[in-house]
DNA sequence: CGGATCGATACCGCCCGGGTATCGTTGCCC
DNA sequence: GGGCAACGATACCCGGGCGGTATCGATCCG
């Protein structure tokens, strides 16, 4: 099966509409088509059943197009992969979402770039998803905090384990309690818990404020809209009127070092070899 | 990225010599030759280092040999799937190890095809691998023993847990015993355990007896040269002269039902939903 | 029943993939 | 050290396939 063939068809089922399909490939319909019809005899199979009026799945489009989208990300990926391990580029691009790990984050900069045979270490500081630039290829390694980001089919290594903290508006009756218990701060009803993008961009329901990033959500907290759970050190300079308070029953959170499987970078080893002795 | 060029690159990588590798691929050497200088021109990148007497992999070659091996495993894979998916066929294809899990199985099938809607089932009762099956697309569903089998990337739903005996010759003295522990087996000098063929085909080292099936492991075992630990199930209805012993001490072994993933078919729904039943 | 929409088909030009022949380089061996 | 053999690169040719335009045929709508 050829490469293309499976992005025409990918392209088709998606838009379950010929025209729009073959203009969102660039090409025109007739040839798109061809290429389906050449694809399903080859098959021996159907994969859209089409009267000139409606384009559907059959089960067996439906299986394929299940298996083709991971193949075709994978292909893209693996070029990208393939791009960055040749030309050597800026040195290292390292992803981390913005705000998290600023002390481990600096620390291992500095050690790594003591350490002789060091490259220059680019930052990629997103607002969420890190493992992404990872996936694509945009960057060569990222720092991940399980159980937020998920590592599937990611090389890691265990970094640090930390609590988690409340961050609540100073003025509030729990900023002032020693310690809490998750439940504490999740039935506030005067405080609802911020809400963040899932993985497809979109909020879960809730009643807590839509937040994208640290700052946005420090401004919410301060003044008294939002309270949120994050791992210590993030709650770490906290700004002037708002205060952390550990939660003794969350989940530990941690930071792991984590990069694309098959790297055979000398600089990425060595960055992990420094991390790694912390 | 075409399929064509990747699968060109990875006999090239792999082989280590355009002419071999050409005649693997039943081209002759010069479109060969052309394909991966255009492949490495696209990239911008060098894959394999040629002089005129040696055929090496770069860093980026070596990346992308990694990644693309698994990406043409997958488009082979959907390519069977579809096929499957499309023609009806002779029903299902259920793949097992074979002599594992009888009785479930026989109880499975007759319960399956006293249902409204069952189609035939085949049986694929393998050596070893019965999850290859699964993958390749020659078999729609499977029963899979963890912790042999690796289920990872299929569906699975749990139908069976038991503990495991040892299977050893009657005449022997740990047959009279009510129950054994790992060690008490292990360590017999005059009865090694027998070895497997592992997911490459080859044997572990070791002393032991090295087996394919179950008729070759028992007629071993009655000749009192080897022992074997194994499942509870599977060591239902011995021949004369073998007698099963509990290990207290061994892992519990769970019977799964597994399916590749993006599976549309009823048959299949149905003989899930019934083996869960159990 | 006429028109509009949409997928299939016919036909054409060009690019690209594969083939054969040959060149240039590099180890190797006498 | 020179001749030779092995091997990848290059030159050139041919045919198939991809993409384009024009058009057909079917289906739904008013």
């Amino acid at each position: 099966m050829d490469t293309r063939e499976l992005s025409y068809f990918v392209a088709a089922a998606e838009e379950l509409h010929f025209g729009r399909a073959a203009q969102r490939l660039g090409i025109t319909q007739p040839p798109l088509s061809r290429a389906i019809g050449r694809l399903e005899r080859r098959l021996g199979v159907a994969l859209l059943h089409r009267t000139s009026r409606r384009v559907t799945l059959t089960d067996a489009g439906a299986v394929l197009l299940a298996e083709a989208r991971p193949i075709l990300a994978a292909l893209a990926a693996a070029e990208r992969h393939t791009r960055r391990a040749g030309t050597s580029g800026p040195g290292l691009v390292l992803a981390t979402k913005a705000g998290a790990s600023g002390e481990l984050l600096a620390k291992l900069l500095d050690a790594y770039a003591a350490e002789p045979g060091a490259v220059p270490v680019d930052l990629a500081l997103c607002e969420s998803q890190p493992q992404r630039l990872l996936h694509d290829g945009r960057a060569d390694v990222a720092l991940l905090h399980q159980p937020f980001d998920p590592v599937a089919g990611l090389d890691t290594e265990i970094l640090h384990t930390e609590g988690q903290v409340a961050i609540v508006p100073s003025g509030h009756p729990v900023a002032v309690r020693a310690e809490l218990r998750t439940a504490d701060v999740s039935d506030l009803p005067d405080l609802p818990l911020a809400r963040w993008p899932g993985p497809d961009g979109a909020y879960p329901d809730g009643p807590g404020a839509e937040v994208r990033n640290q700052t946005q959500l420090f401004q919410l907290i301060a003044l008294g809209r939002t309270a949120v759970i994050m791992p210590e050190s993030s709650g770490a300079g906290l700004p002037e009127g708002l205060t952390a308070v550990p939660i003794v029953d969350a989940p530990a959170v941690t930071t792991v070092i984590a990069w694309p499987p098959h790297s055979r970078s000398r600089a990425l080893a060595l960055l992990v070899r420094v991390a790694t002795r912390f």
